[in-house]
Formats: structure tokens, C-alpha cells, sequence
DNA sequence: CGAGATCTTGATCTGGTTCAAAGCAAGTGG
DNA sequence: CCACTTGCTTTGAACCAGATCAAGATCTCG
């Protein structure tokens, strides 16, 4: 298994890299406050993890492609994944960025609907889409809480439809990272100096930008002490309001979650 | 409750005109075969039955405003309704259109994620939250329908995403034109004159663009003998294939449908 | 340390917006 | 039954935010 590479812009897709198998407790596990394991007993967690088996992708791997076979479900409890869609001429979007507690997976007519690349070295749990039905009728627990994680992605898609079509580019750059750093406290980081883990290209093929316009916006709110750059992967909010400000008035966003559906 | 009218661009919020009650049977729902209600037994359908309203909302009424506090769900069983967030300004992004067996509510911290507004006459079952959540207990089966709903609907905004993050504006309306016209062959109706029901204003908040943009490329597809305009309500495919070339090759798109999660 | 990748900056170009003004179609009331 | 309003839609002309093209500067990591 050679790494096949097809070009596509910014969003090379290399062939799966050798996915390493790995022993792991869910004890420990820090994910488990946000994802769909959360409301498990002991018992219940021992049949989940019955059935999955926990792995380990290097940074660049790619472990999900658009089209192939729907075989697994996957449910990150480290680093950082993009998943994104290609045109055919190579134009592409990343449609989020997703991290620990994230699930991965969505098939359309037993193919993936997109593909995902780890941005950093990344950990998950593998299940196998049979099993996991199986013990969804057992445990309708699990199918409610991915309701509800499905629910919050649904919305947070909305909002990226809202900066998708409707907002400028400097605008695009201050809700970003403004919902990165929402996520981060969510999740127990430090929110402030907001970690970027992808690059420039990323960010705009999120964004629907380009590298350059990504740099220049970052550039002008550094110029305007908004924020300051700390290397390439990393920004710090110098002045929240201002962030919150240009970011336009709809940052209630990302901030709180998990309503259930009923 | 006379109606309030808050200037937004081509999004006015009408206050909520008067919902008028309306009895039904499920037996006859023509939603029934898309909708949550779709795998259940007559015995069960009684159940959740007995818990909804059954109304009807004229053309331009307001049922839903973000931010206010989400109280009920609903399940359309006909008639089309936009669906659209607004920024501080006025700028207004409608995230999708609706239709019948399409469900509505999602809420963020108690209030809604979203507006959503009637286009034509439609009507739809009304569900309390905490009387819905209690029959979640009781028959899994709708969670689990319902689970499968917001799957699609997240891979909808995904390719919505692609979209409004990566293609240009012809290939935007190709794409809702394929899109609608799936939509409605999907539910029984005749796939090629396209009916639209809304105006371009909202063609042009749904795809990211202008009344004047979405105008254009009609026009221009038009001239190329690719659709041909019925009035302003409707578009006849002339050239299937080209639209689909224009559109770029991810058409897969909604194509098929309904993959549980696992 | 050095080479490739990533990031910034500058100059120019353009697709889509904006601003402005007719068309057009569906009522409405005289 | 027809002028008149009203709300879309189309078309035209000027403009601009962001894209594209082209160097450099700066990381990153073997």
C-alpha cells in the first residue's frame, strides 16, 4: 500500500496510510465528555467497545475517500482531521474541521459522502457499520445521542452557510477563529491563543477563500492589533470585541450546544 | 396580532400570522412515505397522532423566528417554506427550502437555530417538545427515522457548502435547478418543468449571489437553449445533460437517499 | 544547514455586486 | 373594461472585493 497521490489543489488525497490498531480504555479516554459514548453506564461502554477497535493515523493520512465503500463508522478522540469535497477540476471544500468527540462516517448509498485527511497525528474508534446497528436496537441510548450530535453539526453547518454566502472575507477570518476558539474551552483548552493546526490553504478551502486573501485578512488584523500572529500555527485575540465585532452579530453560533432534538 | 414588519433585505419577518387549526388524517398524508412517520405502525401513528396539531400557515407567515423560544417541532405535509438566518445588517442567507415530509425546530439553548418562512399555503403536523420526547421513549423507531432525516439534511448542507464556498454562478443555479428538480421526482411529481416558488430574490439569498446575478444566468441559459423560463414561476430543462455538465460533477448529490447512520 | 513547503506581499484582472432604469404581470378600484 | 398601482424581473453601465499571477521571505524538519 504505496501512497497514491492525485492532485487537487490543496487537498492532495493520498491512498490510506497504514492505519496502526492500538490498545486504549475508554476510562481514560478524552473524548468521551463529548461524544456519543458520554451517556453510557460502565456495562454499556464494555459492549461498545466490544465491538471497536481503536487506531492511530499519521498526519497527511488519509483515511476516508469520498465514494468508496461506507464499511466503518469513526469517532475521533485526538487531533485534528479535515473533511472536504472535490469538484472535478480539483477545486475543493473542506466542510469542517473535526476533532476529539467528532464522528466521521456519513454514507450516501453505502459510499462516503466526503473524504477526510488528518491534519495532525490522529486517534479514533473504528466501528463496523453491522455491529453498530446491531447494538443501536440494544442501546437506543447511542442513537439519541447521535441525534443530538448530528443536530449540532446540522446547525453548525448553517451558520458556515451563513459565512459561506453572505459575509466578507475579513468577516470569515474573525468567526473562524472565534468558533476555534469556542470549541477549544468546550473542550477544556485555553481558547486564547487559538491553535491552527492546518495550514493557510485549509483555511481558505474552508473558508471559500484563497491562500493569499486568508494571509492578507490575517495580516490586516494583526496590523490593526485585533490579534497577533505566534508563528503559523497560531493566533492570539488581542482584542475579543473587536473579533466578536467584525465577526458580525450571529456569534451566539457555536457558543452553547446540545439541545436535543425533543 | 396584527403584523409587525422588520425591514431585511428581501427576507421581511412578518409576525406570525394566525395558525389555522385543521383536522387531518394520516391515512391520506401525502408526506407520509418521506417523513418521520414513515416506518410506523397504524397503532403507533395513533399515538403520535394524538400528540400533534395538524395546521395550516398562508403564504408569507412567519412561523418560526430565531432566537425565539423553540417550543414546538414541526413536519410539513405540504406546500414550500424557506428556511433563512439573518445577519445584524440585514444580509440574509436561507439555508434551505423545505417541503412536504421535511421537518422543522431545530433549536440551540432553548430558542431556535433558524426562520422560517411560508412561500405558498402549506400546512404541517405540530409537536410539543416535552410530549415528543416522552414518545422518543417509547418508540425509538421515530429517533431513529429521525436520525436518518438529519443525515440527509447534513449532507445536503454539506453539498450546499461545496457550493456556495466553491462554484461560480452559473454552475450555481445549474445545481439548484438538478436539485429541484431530484426533489420533486423524488416525491412523485413530474421532474422537468421545474417549478420554482420562489422569487429570484430568494434564489439569490439561498445560492450566495444577487436578484441580478440569479437573473443573468437564467437569461444566458436560456439564450444557449439549455431551459426555457415558463413566467417567473417555472424553468423547462431543454438540455439535461448540459445542465448537468455545467453544474460540475458532483451531482451524486442528492441523487439517492437515506442511509441509516450505521 | 539546506531544500522544499508554506506564507506574505505586490500588481493586475475579473466575476459578481451595486446603482439605476426600464419592462412586465397580476391585481384593484373606479 | 381599462388606467393605475405594486411587486417582481430584466437589462445596462460602473465599480470593487477578492482572485490570479508573480516574486520573495520565512518556516520546518530531515
Amino acid at each position: 500500500m504505496r501512497e497514491r497521490v492525485q492532485d487537487s489543489g490543496n487537498c492532495k488525497v493520498a491512498a490510506n496510510r497504514r492505519l496502526h490498531p492500538d490498545s486504549h480504555t475508554c476510562d481514560l479516554c478524552e473524548a468521551r465528555a463529548f461524544n456519543m459514548c458520554n451517556a453510557l453506564e460502565p456495562e454499556e461502554l464494555a459492549r461498545l467497545a466490544a465491538i471497536m477497535s481503536h487506531q492511530t493515523v499519521e498526519a497527511g493520512g488519509t483515511f476516508i475517500e469520498e465514494g468508496a465503500a461506507a464499511d466503518d463508522l469513526f469517532n475521533l478522540t485526538s487531533g485534528t482531521v479535515k473533511v472536504f469535497k472535490l469538484l472535478s477540476d480539483g477545486r475543493c471544500q473542506i466542510t469542517g474541521f473535526m476533532m476529539a468527540g467528532d464522528f466521521l462516517g456519513l454514507s450516501r448509498g453505502g459510499t462516503y459522502a466526503y473524504s477526510a485527511t488528518a491534519i495532525t497525528p490522529v486517534t479514533f474508534c473504528r466501528f463496523q457499520r453491522p455491529q453498530l446497528r446491531g447494538l443501536f436496537n440494544e442501546l437506543p441510548k447511542i442513537e439519541r445521542q447521535m441525534l443530538g450530535l448530528a443536530m449540532n453539526e446540522l446547525m453548525a453547518a448553517q451558520d458556515q452557510m451563513v459565512l459561506l454566502g453572505r459575509k466578507t472575507a475579513r468577516e470569515r477570518i474573525a468567526s473562524f477563529l472565534l468558533t476555534l476558539s469556542d470549541r477549544a474551552v468546550r473542550r477544556g483548552r485555553p481558547g486564547n491563543p487559538v491553535d491552527l493546526p492546518m495550514t493557510r490553504g485549509d483555511i481558505a478551502d474552508y473558508l471559500g477563500l484563497t491562500t493569499e486573501t486568508v494571509s492578507r485578512s490575517f495580516t490586516q488584523l494583526k496590523t490593526e492589533r485585533v490579534i497577533a500572529l505566534k508563528g503559523n500555527h497560531g493566533v492570539e485575540i488581542l482584542d475579543l470585541d473587536a473579533l466578536v465585532e467584525i465577526a458580525g452579530i450571529d456569534e451566539r453560533s457555536t457558543a452553547m450546544a446540545f439541545d436535543t432534538i425533543a
